[in-house]
RNA sequence: GGGGGCGUAGCUCAGUUGGUUAGAGCGCCGGCCUGUCACGCCGGAGGUCGCGGGUUCGAGUCCCGUCGCUCCCGCCA
């Protein structure tokens, strides 16, 4: 086991490495203009500049006093600089204050910049060839010793990280993250410009809208009893631009939901949201193809040049079990039920004659253990399935399986073909209804992934296309958008829809029959929507957005709003649309999750510069905490809940 | 709301079947050291074992509760 795990160390550290080498340019571009503290970024001297006299700041990183003799490593944001304390060259005084320096004191050095001398070169440093040969020194500030070494990038506790972020934030790997961070939104800036859209602010202040997730709500003190929400996404505001005539929007924009937070999700989150008019799908889906190059291309992600590959979500769901396949290792699902359609075997035949389906995955030659198979199995229970047929491939061709002799050597052979199995293979299958078969094989698809190591060294990136609008509610009640209702719908071969065809009565208006070609319902209607998916993560998503009054009234009645409803929820829509609004549509991506993405880390709270933690704080602040009665009183609030003990 | 993991020195961790005074590395403090770069050598300080309760002659260790962090499910148009 301690192979795979060092080789995984290996290739975060070589990553690492590349990463510091990409955002050394973040400083490159700016001189520093020379002053009283500095004349020279430390990071970024060079042998050409031996024999000039500079002047560095910045923070003691490490210091080595040898007692007649000092070496200082001092940091800035562009790298460090060994720094030469000699009492010949710097004087007895300079010399008594630089043995009182420690780790993360505040200074400014001159000095000449002297060549190392072939012996004492430091090739593990940047600037390991030159070293400052320091004539004068100032102690700008001094500093307590740090509860954790900002010299090393070993694991901290994380509240504690939290907590001392300054400390943490000057930590190389810490400070390397938010540095790409800035780096990918500076290209994705560079690229929205050149492609001609404005940045245009939206309001933070707003009103709460239903459905989607849960809003933060800001208490209003002008006018007691009401309240703001701040925005799930500006996604009203920007589609009132192109009504307005602002033809190509663009934002790098907070958003805020009030769900319970993940590894790769934030209450408070920053996307990249665009919109434009006059276009279709494959225009903005073109248009992002060269931003977003430009935005992996800064943030040093590897990935085939665009146009990128396009797969509908049937065939995602089907093959990869959900709508964000991670195509970096295979275990590809296969549909057994044709195979199987003449089975007698109870819990396949029933499953396929109430309207089910048979699906299996071939795990390969993967050794797994019967203690490992019941895991296995519980996962699968955990995630909806009835039960997990397994079976082993066994030298001689047969089947090795609880339920092997319920099934005739001609179904074991037509599976054994389907999923192109060998001698040693490991086949997992799932009988059950078609979604629950798909979430269930996805998800032991993604589990075997991380017990074995499957995946490949590499990124994928490819749209995700043809989802489908409406979806039934939990409840089954109601038809919800998959989306948001205000995407496009089309038919399923990918014509225009009318109001018409919406409304009750209409080909795809409510109380259809699916497998009706004339009258199929709301279920069969696609959307006009496309994902972006790089390595398993939905990293950006957008739609075409419907543009005429009559087919946005009509979205709505199918979801159930009242005209009056509809009206007072999102009148400022309607009656922007019933301005003359062009056809349009856009696209958001999650730039937290982009620059996870690059800097290749599992959690988001490593690209933020103030994350919260699982239960919404910030260890920081303190936030959220409890207010004076006053405020409260000024906003017309009682709160019913004793704010907790300090 | 539910399930799993973690909590011992400033940091990272070890701590056996419940048994004497709870250890290591790093850091910190003091001393020595003119070519180190994770400098080296010598010495020293530093502990509410998250918190509360219980079992026991005896608890870091076992039990109950609680708090915090974390991962996942639910939730996230």
């Amino acid at each position: 086991m301690s192979a795979p795990d060092s080789a995984a160390t290996d290739r975060t550290a070589a990553h690492d490495d590349r990463i510091r080498d990409l955002v050394r340019d973040t400083v490159g571009s700016a001189p520093v203009a020379p002053n009283r503290y500095r004349s020279n970024w430390a990071g970024l001297v060079d042998e050409g500049q031996v024999g000039e006299t500079l002047r560095v700041a910045g923070w003691v990183h490490r210091r080595r006093d040898h007692g007649g003799l000092i070496f200082v490593d001092l940091r800035d944001r562009s790298g460090l600089l060994q720094v030469v304390f000699d009492p010949d060259s710097c004087g007895p005084e300079a010399f008594a204050a630089a043995e009182r320096l420690r780790p993360e004191h505040v200074l400014s050095v001159a000095g000449e910049l002297t060549g190392r001398g072939a012996e004492h070169v430091n090739p593990k440093m940047t600037t390991g060839t030159v070293e400052l040969r320091a004539s004068e020194l100032q102690t700008l500030a001094e500093a307590e010793t740090p509860a954790f070494a900002v010299d090393e990038d070993g694991p901290v506790d994380e509240l504690l990280r939290l907590k001392q972020r300054v400390i943490d934030l000057r930590r190389q790997r810490t400070k390397d993250a938010i540095l790409l961070r800035s780096r990918i939104v500076r290209s994705i800036r560079e690229a929205m410009d050149e492609e001609g859209f404005l940045d245009i602010e939206t309001p933070y202040l707003t009103r709460s809208t239903p459905e989607g997730a849960r809003d933060f709500l800001v208490p209003s003190r002008l006018q007691p009893g009401t309240f703001y929400a701040l925005p799930q996404s500006p996604q009203l505001f920007k589609q009132l631009f192109m009504v307005a005539g602002f033809e190509r929007y663009y934002q790098v924009v907070r958003c805020f939901r009030d769900e319970d937070l993940r590894a790769d999700r934030q209450p408070e989150f920053t996307q990249l949201d665009a919109e434009l008019s006059f276009v279709d799908q494959d225009d903005v889906m073109g248009t992002f193809e060269r931003v977003m190059a430009r935005a992996f291309e800064a943030g040093g992600l590897d990935a085939v040049a665009p146009a990128w590959e396009r797969m509908s979500y049937d065939e995602a769901v089907l093959r990869y079990g959900n709508d964000r396949p991670d195509r970096r290792f295979g275990l590809e699902i296969q549909e057994l039920s044709t195979a199987l359609k003449d089975t007698e075997f109870k819990v396949f035949a029933g499953t396929l004659a109430s309207g089910g389906v048979v699906r299996g995955i071939n795990a390969g030659g993967l050794t797994v253990p019967r203690k490992q198979l019941d895991e296995l199995t519980e996962i699968a229970k955990k995630a909806g399935a009835g039960g997990l047929v397994w079976g082993f491939v066994e030298p001689d061709g047969s089947w090795r399986s609880p339920i092997a002799k319920f099934l005739t050597p001609e179904e074991i052979e037509a599976i054994k073909t389907t999923l192109d199995a060998s001698p040693g293979d490991l086949l997992l299958i799932v009988a059950d209804k078609a979604p629950v078969a798909a979430n269930v094989l996805g998800v032991l698809r993604l589990e075997l992934a991380d017990r074995f190591d499957l995946r490949e060294d590499r990124n994928d990136v490819l749209w995700i296309v043809d989802f489908p609008s409406f979806e039934r509610s939990a409840d089954g009640q109601r038809w919800d958008a998959v989306h948001h209702p205000f995407t496009q719908p089309c038919a399923p071969d990918g014509s225009d829809v009318t109001a018409e065809d919406l409304a009750p009565g209409g080909r795809f208006g409510d109380g259809g029959d699916p497998n009706s070609t004339t009258y199929p319902g709301p279920g069969a209607l696609r959307s006009r929507a496309y994902d972006l998916v790089v390595n398993g993560w939905e990293v950006g998503g957008g739609s075409i957005r419907i543009n005429r009054v009559d087919q946005q009234q009509a979205v709505l009645s199918l979801l159930g709003f009242s005209a009056e409803d509809a009206q007072e929820q999102f009148g400022f829509l309607l009656d922007g649309l019933k301005a003359g609004a062009p056809p349009h549509g856009g696209i958001a991506f999650g730039i937290d999750r982009l620059a996870a993405l690059c800097a290749r880390r599992d959690s988001l709270r490593d690209v933020i510069a103030f994350p919260k933690t699982a239960s919404g704080g910030d260890p920081l602040t303190g936030a959220p905490a409890p207010v004076e009665a006053k405020q409260l009183g000024e906003l017309g609030i009682k709160s019913t809940v004793a704010p907790p003990a300090a």
